[in-house]
DNA sequence: TCTGGGGTCCTAGGACCC
DNA sequence: TCTGGGGTCCTAGGACCC
């Protein structure tokens, strides 16, 4: 028995998710935009066919979209995420090992009979998740993560394979390496790539050929890793149990520049109100916190700032935490820049379990005790009553400030508002 | 007019120490 | 022309991922 690395992703998750709680968009075209509305980050494979491309900004495509008479959608992230966890947890309960790599994608492991396709193994767990969770996924099988990366991808590009193919069980493997564009290999990105082409190395097999000291020299254990799992070699192991999570940001574009320090303040008050709940919810304290903004990336002025502070007691708390963070919009602004995004991050993060608390820290304990239960209070109601209901001094966010989801679709499986109504004649 | 958001890992270089 | 050699820890920034 030796161990087979599995990697299962759903396909065109955003728009699949759209399609499986919306029937009447079953088969169609269907794209989902980014936050904002900004740029497409997902089409169904019937837009794709159409010929709708990746990540380009809807404003550029809305009459071809609206020509072909394809659906679009806002991004519902509440309703993808209730099904990834129902997606996840099958998957579990199927694979030896199960690491979740992100919303639609995990790595797993299982063991493989001496020369035995897995081939019916993955038909059957595919037929499962369909019937249970309505979402089609596709299963690649290798030695390592970086090769089953390249089978899932080889069992979406080839129709015969119909979403699963093994490159384990293939002892010859160069001809199929060989149909792997260079920049479809698992980490290699822009920069790698570009290098790579200068070189001649232009698919997978080449990559896995070259010499090993070049690759080293430029981009050290990182690239070398890649080129060994190329070859078979097993370099980066599947994590069962998520590690601790190391940082924690929130960020927006705005529907319109900003270019004074108030308008600053308001959002990053806003932002860090946000990361704050985030921590509570997790149990979770920070003692840094970074606070950043930036113009249009695609204007010829691109101007970005960013500055950072410590906290020197970990903390969840939204009073202190607004406090560091205005010093830092302070130090970042510049006047007469047109920002037009601007987030914040919370590093060294710990849990609130083992907090050793110092004698003295300046707030004395009721006054300390005081802040927490405000913040409970806080959380309590806009859990209840929704996220803005109550905030901070100028937390309010006016009404065109928001990002803008024109398109959204409804959250059937987590929302009892949306639950659909049956009339029985 | 309008181009996402949230992460991880690695490395180079500075500060500091003996 | 010369300026010690190493080790550790921290941080900013780059590159990558979905």
């Amino acid at each position: 028995m030796s161990k087979v690395i599995l990697q299962i992703d759903g396909n065109n998750f955003y728009a699949s998710c759209e399609q499986m709680i919306d029937p009447s968009i079953k088969g169609k075209g269907v794209i989902v935009l980014s936050n904002n509305d900004g740029c497409i980050i997902a089409r169904s494979s019937e837009a794709r066919k159409m010929g709708i491309p990746m990540g380009q900004p809807y404003f550029k495509l809305k009459d071809k979209l609206a020509q072909l008479n394809i659906n679009v959608r806002s991004s519902n992230y509440e309703l993808y995420g209730d099904i990834s966890n129902r997606l996840m947890h099958l998957l579990r309960k199927n694979c030896e090992e199960l690491e979740i790599y992100s919303i639609d994608e995990a790595f797993g492991s299982i063991s493989r009979p001496p020369q035995k396709s897995l081939y019916q193994w993955g038909k059957d767990l595919r037929a499962l998740v369909y019937q249970n969770i309505g979402i089609p996924i596709s299963i690649g099988m290798g030695e390592t993560k970086v090769l089953s990366k390249i089978s899932n991808h080889l069992a979406k590009k080839i129709q015969k394979y119909s979403g699963i193919f093994d490159i384990g069980i293939i002892q010859n493997k160069d001809p199929y390496l060989k149909q792997i564009h260079i920049n479809q290999v698992w980490g290699i990105g822009k920069r790698m790539s570009i290098w790579l082409k200068n070189r001649g190395i232009t698919n997978a097999l080449e990559l896995k050929n070259m010499s090993s000291n070049q690759i080293k020299e430029k981009y050290g254990v990182v690239g070398l890793r890649i080129q060994y799992e190329l070859k078979g070699t097993l370099c980066i192991p599947i994590k069962e149990t998520q590690l601790d999570r190391k940082e924690i940001s929130v960020s927006r574009s705005f529907s319109y520049p900003i270019d004074s320090l108030e308008e600053l303040n308001k959002v990053i008050i806003k932002y860090v109100l946000m990361a704050s709940n985030k921590l509570r919810k997790n149990n979770l304290l920070c003692s840094s916190i970074t606070v950043f903004t930036n113009t249009n990336i695609y204007s010829n002025d691109f101007f970005k700032s960013e500055a950072t502070e410590k906290i020197n007691i970990p903390t969840s708390n939204s009073k202190i935490m607004i406090e560091k963070s205005l010093l830092l919009t302070n130090k970042i602004f510049k006047p007469y820049k047109k920002l037009i995004k601007a987030g914040v991050i919370l590093h060294n993060i710990q849990s609130n379990k083992y907090i050793q608390k110092p004698l003295f820290n300046g707030l004395g304990i009721q006054k300390e005790l005081h802040l927490e239960r405000l913040d409970n209070v806080i959380d309590n109601i806009n859990t209840r009553n929704g996220i803005n209901t109550i905030g901070w001094g100028s937390s309010v966010i006016e009404e065109e400030w928001k990002t803008s989801k024109r398109k959204l679709s409804n959250i059937m499986t987590t929302n009892i508002e949306n639950i659909a109504t049956i009339y029985a004649i």
